[in-house]
Order: structure tokens, then sequence, then C-alpha cells
RNA sequence: GGCCUGGUGGCCAAGUGGUAAGGCAGAGCUCUGCAAAAGCUCCAUUCGCCGGUUCGAAUCCGGCCCAGGCCUCCA
């Protein structure tokens, strides 16, 4: 089995083979830089972080990169009400990083803007011209797509196909474009607006346009072919099949691997628009739910379904996610119950190898398949592989994951002493998670994954301020039971509810947890 | 007009030729002082409709109905 993924460029699932052995190269569309992102943003980029930490998982090196669009209308647009443009970019650009981090999505190798690369798109526009693609109207460059034969058949929308219910807004610059579908590759900036020179005689001076921008800094960042482009599915016309256009009209060659598209986030058919108002930014979102709670939900829905958004589909599949948590817990509690020393965790002795025809896993596998739980590790993680593989099949992931903690749960890690396996387990299953972009590696437990994720910001330790209160009344509450003196215990059970403790009695004594 | 998705139990959602994953909600039981948690068990002869191909279809083909997206800036 190898991984597989849907190419909107061939409509197929194909075999996943990098043009570099081990190394992946992605290019991701970014956001335009006017406004914060918001939860659409945030289910497309969430996609491309589980994509990319499973493509690390199974062993391959990411070379990731993705643009911000710092030059657009809407930013020029913006800039007039409030401060200047740069201002504009440079806030949006400070909260889509203050966003990503919330969602912990890992950080890119690059973050390009498009006016750090407005040599190279010149270069580009100037080879265009040169190769009979471009041509100038007034001080514009146009893209000449009849001069491209193949534009059109990465989106399915050829020429010939009918722009009749178009609008007729392709109707308004007939007369400047030699085909209603050719677009902009620079134009001259409105006075007052930022503006490059570009030494030559028929365009001195302007800007780019927007398609220009990807073609040119993909290629500077990853080279003339790379493995993945992405973007969601909105890109797909006319941005994606634009850049083809540019960009093989230059190099004569498919451009892209792999092309990928993951859909839409809706909020139950009604489209999110800043006219109607319900734009549900990223803080907002955390709000009213952990991040690890969102990131599972995306995780529950392939993603190239449409996902409906709605609080309570969030917190029904919550629910379901706090089986998941309470099953790390536990492992957790468990394991602070010994010394490390006593833990003995397993140390990896072997691991798989990426040879053909072997099974392709992480390094430290043979730790994860340590001890009493082996057999049911083995069979998760090959699930988990099995469905990753088939199109980042996350649904079927989390399905096995369910599966996994259900039969840990009957094999007794609540009252196992054997700490070994039970090291194993919780390795195991945090491992997993985190491929999943959720992120509950305990430092002292498994510090190796634990130093990837990003800082805990007091983690465990938050509710330590609060623990021996609550053990001093649990222990109140422990002697009247003994004593039966259920009034006083009930009522010691009340007060930590109400002040948000779950308590969980189990043979152990009483477990408790901050809600 | 063109292009493209999708219609699976009360809800969410996998499955793309071999006899319906998983989660939520619901029911019963075990455990428990009572709860909670956990465990066990049950919960779609059926996959929008009608035809066809096949030993066999939710899965392939044809037709139809329905919902949605894109073709204009958009993750």
């Amino acid at each position: 089995m190898a991984l597989r993924v849907y190419n909107t460029r061939t409509r197929s699932l194909d075999p996943f083979t990098p043009q570099t052995e081990g190394v992946v190269r992605i290019y991701t569309c970014g956001l335009t830089v006017y406004a914060p992102m918001h939860i659409g943003h945030a289910r497309t980029y969430c996609f491309w972080d589980v994509f990319r930490r499973y493509l690390e998982y199974r062993g391959y090196h990411v070379m990731s990169v993705i643009n911000y669009t710092d030059i657009d209308d809407r930013i020029m647009k913006k800039a007039d009400e409030t401060h200047g443009w740069l201002d504009v970019a440079e806030n949006a650009i400070a909260a889509f990083r203050r966003d990503c981090r919330a969602l912990r999505i890992k950080d890119y190798a690059a973050y390009t803007r498009a006016t750090d690369f407005i040599d190279p798109q010149v270069d580009m526009v100037k080879q265009l011209l040169d190769k009979g693609h471009a041509y100038v109207v007034d001080g514009e460059v146009l893209y000449d797509v009849q001069s491209f034969e193949r534009y059109g058949k990465l989106s399915g929308n050829t020429l010939e196909g009918g722009q009749a219910g178009a609008s007729g807004r392709l109707a308004e610059d007939a007369d400047r474009k030699k085909h209603p579908a050719d677009f902009t590759l620079w134009k001259p900036s409105d006075p007052g607006q930022p503006t490059w020179q570009t030494g030559q005689e028929q365009w001195p001076s302007g800007r780019p346009g927007w398609h220009i921008e990807c073609s040119a800094m993909s290629s500077v960042m990853l080279g003339e072919h790379f493995d993945v482009h992405g973007g969601a599915i909105d890109n797909l016309f006319p941005h994606h099949e634009n850049e083809v256009a540019q960009s093989e009209a230059l190099c004569g060659h498919p451009w892209v691997g792999y092309w990928m598209h993951p859909e839409h986030l809706d909020l139950r058919g009604i489209k999110m628009s800043k006219s109607i108002g319900n734009v549900i930014g990223v803080p907002n979102l955390l709000d009213t739910h952990r991040y690890d709670e969102i990131r599972w939900f995306f995780a529950t829905t392939h993603y190239r379904t449409k996902l409906a958004f709605g609080d309570d589909l969030v917190a029904a599949s919550s629910e379901g996610f706090k089986k998941i948590t309470r099953a790390v817990k536990i492992l957790e509690t468990r394991l602070n119950e010994v010394d490390a020393d006593a833990r003995g965790i397993p140390v990896a002795s072997k691991y798989a190898s990426l040879r053909e025809g072997d099974e392709a896993v992480p390094r430290e596998r043979e730790s994860l398949l340590y001890g009493e739980y082996a057999e049911l590790s083995k069979k998760f993680i090959t699930r988990f592989i099995e469905g990753m593989d088939e199109d980042v099949g996350c649904p079927r992931a989390t399905a096995a994951m369910f599966d996994y903690v259900n039969e840990l749960f009957a094999a007794g890690i609540e009252q196992s002493t054997d700490y070994g396996s039970l090291a194993s387990a919780y390795r195991c299953l945090v491992r997993h998670l985190y491929v999943l972009g959720v992120e509950l590696p305990n430092e002292a437990l498994y510090p190796q994954l634990a130093a990837d994720c990003f800082p805990t910001a007091g983690g465990g330790e938050a509710a330590d301020p609060y623990k021996a209160v609550i053990d001093r009344l649990l222990e109140a509450r422990a002697d009247a039971r003994k004593s039966k003196d259920f009034a006083k215990s009930d009522m010691i059970r009340d007060v930590l509810q109400a002040a948000g403790v779950q308590i969980e009695d189990t043979p152990k004594g009483a477990r408790w947890e901050l809600e």
C-alpha cells in the first residue's frame, strides 16, 4: 500500500510519488491580507497542516511554502478608511500567524509576500510577451488565453464552453480584450497607490495581477516543477487555471505534479459573507470551542466533502472526542502513579524501512508496539495508515482511533500495572492524534514529541494552584463516604462540580479534571 | 448556456463491484450509597427514484427527481 491522492489535474486517485524521493514540495495559496482569516480558511489550512503532518509521519521531508497576496484592490480600499495599505497587510498577516498558532497549524518553511517578488513577476510577464502569450493595452498587460491550447484543461472551463450565464460583466471590456477570459498580468496603479517601475517602454510602471504572483513565487521558491499545489476549491477557476496558463506556457511541460483542492466549509447552506455578517473569526471560534475539538471536528469529514458548520455539530463531535481525550488522560494518570524509572518506557530497537514493498511507518513504530497492547496498537496503526493513505482519509483514521480506544478500555488499561505497556499505548495514541493536529503529549511521558509541539503555555500545570485545595476536599469527601455521611459527600461533590471540577470515582479513589 | 459536486439509519459521516465503518442521540444490563465514568448488548435486509450490466451493486452504465457549488474577488 502506498499513499494515493485525488489529483484535480487527472481527475483521479493517483499514487503519490514526489519528484525527489523522500522530499515533497508544496505550494499553498494563502490569503489576500486585507482581513483576518475566518473559520472557512481555518478548515482549509488545517487540512493542509494534516496533510503535511501525515507526509512527515510517513517519512517525507516537506518543503512547504505559502504566500500572502499583499497587493490587491481590497487592501487599497481598506487602506483608504484606516491606515496605509502596508499597515493593513501587516496587521492581517500578524493576525493570520496568531490564528494559525492558536489552531496549532505548524509553521511553513516560508511565507512569501507578493511585493517581495516583483522582479521575477516582471520577468515572467516579459517572457510571456516575448513568446506571444500576452499583449499590451494602454499600459496594461493581458494574457492571451487563446495562445495557450491547453487553457481550461485543469478546471474543465473550456473557452468554447458557454459563458452565457456569467453575467454581463464580461462584455464590459470586450473592446480591450481579445477574448473575454483574458486576464491581467500587469496593470498601471491608480494615483496614490503603490507602484513599481518595470523598465519597459509599453508598460513602464504599475503592479502585478493576482495570478502572476503565485506563478512567480512558487517557481522561485520550489523550482520549475514541484509536487503539490494547493488552495481551496474556489481557487480552481480562474486562479489555478490561469497559473497553469502562465507557467506552462513558459516552461513547456506539466508544471505541478498534484493539484489538490479541499472543499469549503459552509454554514448549512448559507454562504459566509461580510454583507450577511455571519463571518466567524478564529478567536471567535476559539471562544466557544477548544482548538482540539475544532481539529477533531474537521478530521471527522473528508477534505473533499463540504463541511456543514454549526455549534451543535461541533458539540456532538466533541462529545465523541471526549472519549479519546479521556483515554489519554487516564493513561497519563496511570503512568504518573510511578516514577519514570519504574515505567519502563520502551526504547525503539529497530525501525521499519521505507524500502519498496515495506509498509512505510514512523521510525518509532517499534516503541509503539511494545507489550500487552501491541496487537491492538498494530491493528490500529494499520487501519490508520490504510485510511490516511487513501486520499488522506481522516474520517477512517478517527474511526480506527475510536475502536482502538474502546479496545484499550476493554483490555483493562484502568487496572493494569504493566506500566511499560501503558506507556507504549499512551505514545501510540498520542503520536497519531498528533498527525491529526491534536497535540496532547505530556512532556514527562513523551518528551520527544512534546518538543515538536507548540509551547503548552502552562498546559497540565494550569490545574496546579487548585490541586492542593481540591485534593483536600476530596479527602474530606472520601472520609464522609467511608462513614456513610452521604449528605456531606454529595455536598462536596456539588460544590466542586459547580466550580467546574468533574469527579470520577474509581476503584482506586476519586479522579478529577477541570471542565 | 457551460462546468462540477453530492443525495447512506433521528442527526453527523465512512465505504466506489463481494454482501452497510465510526461518532452523536436513544434503549436495556453490569458496576456504584447515589451519580458520573467505564464495560457489555441492542439500534439501516438497506444506501434519492426507475431501468440495465453482473453469479453478485450503495458502489458500474442509462434516464429521472432533488440539493448545492463554480463560470465575477473569494480558503
